[in-house]
DNA sequence: TCTATTTCGGACAAAATTATCTTTATTTAA
DNA sequence: TTAAATAAAGATAATTTTGTCCGAAATAGA
């Protein structure tokens, strides 16, 4: 569904907008640790973020990543997936053409689109606050429990 | 959302099915020249799809891929899916955990799992032989215009 | 039987994605 | 001003996916 970067780059939003509610600015490294993921290949992540300005940085001790407070209500999900995947998901098509074309349709057009609209829908009406307040309540999780 | 191989594969057993229809057997040559896939990797693509008998195959002059009648209407996009792709549609997650935990939910669980619902529905209800039969009319198309 | 045609099977190659490592630049604070 | 901490940047490596090539096996027909 979304790449592995995709996947790290929603997972770190999550978490570095539960910490800026909560006034708090975090490491790459403890973000890694937090959603288990590749430390390096993270960074490329919220280094794609931060210069779209979706997430701030800052270098030196006790420098790290952050979510301007007023921001993290109006950045949805598809700010974030659109960032890294690219408008894939919105004109990527099952099968795989170029360029969508309603007029002469592939096969599964008429069956795909619904899926696809709904899909789009999820990604532009969730935003990052209502994930991260589920996981504040101990709702939800960002790490698989241990075996 | 799917790989390329599953593109070649839903294409090609579409192309397929029409041509079963028709009482026709179609060689390699011709479905990848017609769906516009590389031919090789194509073949290990209906290759896998022959082995569990979703198509049937025939060597020799005059050989080539075919699929029963009787079959073409109880083949459902899932079937093609979940050969090459596996389950991931139906299991994967958003964020990529490997065994999905509903209870104790990542945050986009609630909203993920409409669409993924969505998708298994569609692939689940649509059958090769109704997108078959858009080809046949014309109303749609397993290739991209010429520019 | 012989030949041409076609799928099958395996090895190989290229490209894309994911991941790591090392160095540099910036910032904080002692 | 120095040292430590941290993100940024770039080189490189590993893995997965996609794609190619070639010989083997099967089959139809001459
Ligand atoms: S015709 Fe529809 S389903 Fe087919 S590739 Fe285009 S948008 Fe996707
Ligand atoms: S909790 Fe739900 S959305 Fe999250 S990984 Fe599991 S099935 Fe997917």
């Amino acid at each position: 569904m979304f790449s592995k970067a995709c996947e790290y780059g929603i997972k770190a939003s999550i978490y570095i907008a539960l910490q800026s509610i909560q006034g708090e600015r975090v490491s790459l490294k403890k973000i890694a640790r937090e959603i288990n993921s590749p430390e390096a290949f993270t960074a490329k992540v919220l280094l794609q973020l931060a210069k779209i300005d979706i997430i701030k940085s800052s270098k030196g001790p006790s420098g790290g990543f952050e979510i301007s407070k007023d921001k993290i209500d109006t950045i949805m999900l598809a700010d974030i997936v659109f960032a890294i995947d690219g408008n894939s998901i919105y004109e990527g098509c099952a099968l795989g053409f170029d360029t969508c074309n309603a007029t002469k349709p592939c096969p599964i057009h008429d069956k795909f689109v619904n899926v696809r609209e709904e899909l789009k829908k999820m990604l532009l009406n969730t935003s990052l606050y209502e994930l991260a307040t589920g996981l504040e309540v101990g709702l939800t999780f960002l790490k698989q429990r241990k075996s």
